[in-house]
DNA sequence: TTCATACTTCGACCGTAGCCGAAGCATCTA
DNA sequence: TAGATGCTTCGGCTACGGTCGAAGTATGAA
């Protein structure tokens, strides 16, 4: 025993209710401030509060100090990673009613500001069949064809380019269980489509709403097969 | 809130550090008995008894009965990999004392029955590099030089096609951030290793130790760059 | 300066869940 | 059949951690 890290402290540390709704609130990618997460989380400031300092301390969240404001977000994307990975264990359990909601999440999603659900599975597989990504050992590659398409699609990769932040990742869907793409890429893919209209976030939830228009265009955008 | 899975609910069972004692000690993939689990986790065999139940409720193990033993193991693949999640958040945390025990670990170790750590990973870069394998969208895929050669290494793809369970996995490492090798593939090569005498595993902990011949011989097997 | 807003600290309360001793089944051995 | 051994159930103890009200510290607005 006692090998390895010690995972029961940050499992510990999503365990509890509150906590675990103030990072499923951050999976969207934006930073919220203290008393809006308390709000999500269902509990008062203080409690909210100790909460957040915890999940600081774990490493779980970065916080950024704005005047009288605290915003709050995840640390890193391997965090919503591994929480995307909890939620695959957690969608397997028994007694999981599928709700009307539920089914507009597994369609399309924002996980940590990128595509997720079944239109970012597609839109994955729909890259790396025409060659414009490939899956390398550590994470998705843009091939050269792959620049120019995304290029087309209007990302300005030049400064995705001056970012430190990886271009490409992948990380696993709970409720497809395929990959679909992250990283700063896949963050200025979402953000495309929501300049061209084709798609409205959800203020309530996760979920994405594809327009009639945006569905057409997206499935002009990304065939498969 | 209230939205997508619970993750809390698997949080929280991971939570505890006799739980999480147990889930540690199954990676390694074999089954054990209730009891073996209770010393494993540092408590009674009441307490592991009661334990034992959450888990097996909860979806992460899964059991089997033979006689008066009880036989338990992860319920499945995905577990091994949240877990390792959850351990690469883990590991970034402060006060990550590296003592010799670690660093053996973060060397060579045993991860659901296939080889994790650095060798691990030299070994899955190496197989791609040569195009034994190729990262598909999914999960890794065997081409057919690739299986010329794991034939010659000694293992038998026939049984292992033969097998429902997927032949290749790739699974991301805590220590080393990369991928490497799981599946039913991962875990042959692992077994033909151990055949060849080039490892042994550490009764104690996970830890997997190459002696020297072992080591000479990876390296002839598996080349990087 | 004065007031309002955002967040934190303190203290007390309470519920839950982990823990073990004791006793109870179930299964194998002699 | 009697006696181990492996696992489970029960009951009661304990402690830890989440919760909120009240009060305290920052920052910004009037």
């Amino acid at each position: 025993m006692k090998e390895g890290p010690d995972i029961s402290r940050v499992a510990t540390l999503i365990g509890d209710p509150a906590r675990a709704n103030i990072l499923t609130a951050l999976m969207t990618g934006v930073a919220l401030t203290a008393t809006e997460l308390a709000v999500e989380a269902g509990v008062t400031p203080q409690t909210a509060s100790g909460h957040l300092a915890k999940l600081v301390d774990g490493g779980l969240l970065q916080v950024r100090k704005q005047g009288r404001h605290k915003y709050f977000a995840l640390a890193h994307g391997d965090v919503a990673v591994a929480l995307e990975s909890l939620m695959g264990l957690a969608s397997d359990m028994r007694r999981t009613r599928t709700g009307p909601k539920d089914l507009a999440l597994r369609r399309a999603r924002v996980c940590y500001n990128h595509l997720a659900g079944q239109m970012g599975v597609k839109m994955f597989a729909s890259l790396t069949q025409r060659g414009f990504l490939r899956d390398d050992v550590d994470a998705p590659v843009l091939t050269d064809t792959g620049r120019a398409f995304v290029t087309e699609f209007g990302v300005d990769l030049a400064a995705l380019d001056a970012m430190r932040a990886p271009l490409c990742r992948s990380c696993l869907d709970w409720s497809e269980r395929r990959t679909h793409l992250a990283g700063s890429l896949g963050r200025a893919m979402l953000a495309r489509m929501e300049e061209r209209r084709w798609v409205q976030r959800d203020n309530q939830s996760r979920a994405l709403i594809f327009n009639a228009q945006g569905t057409t265009a997206f499935e002009g955008a990304f065939p498969v097969e």
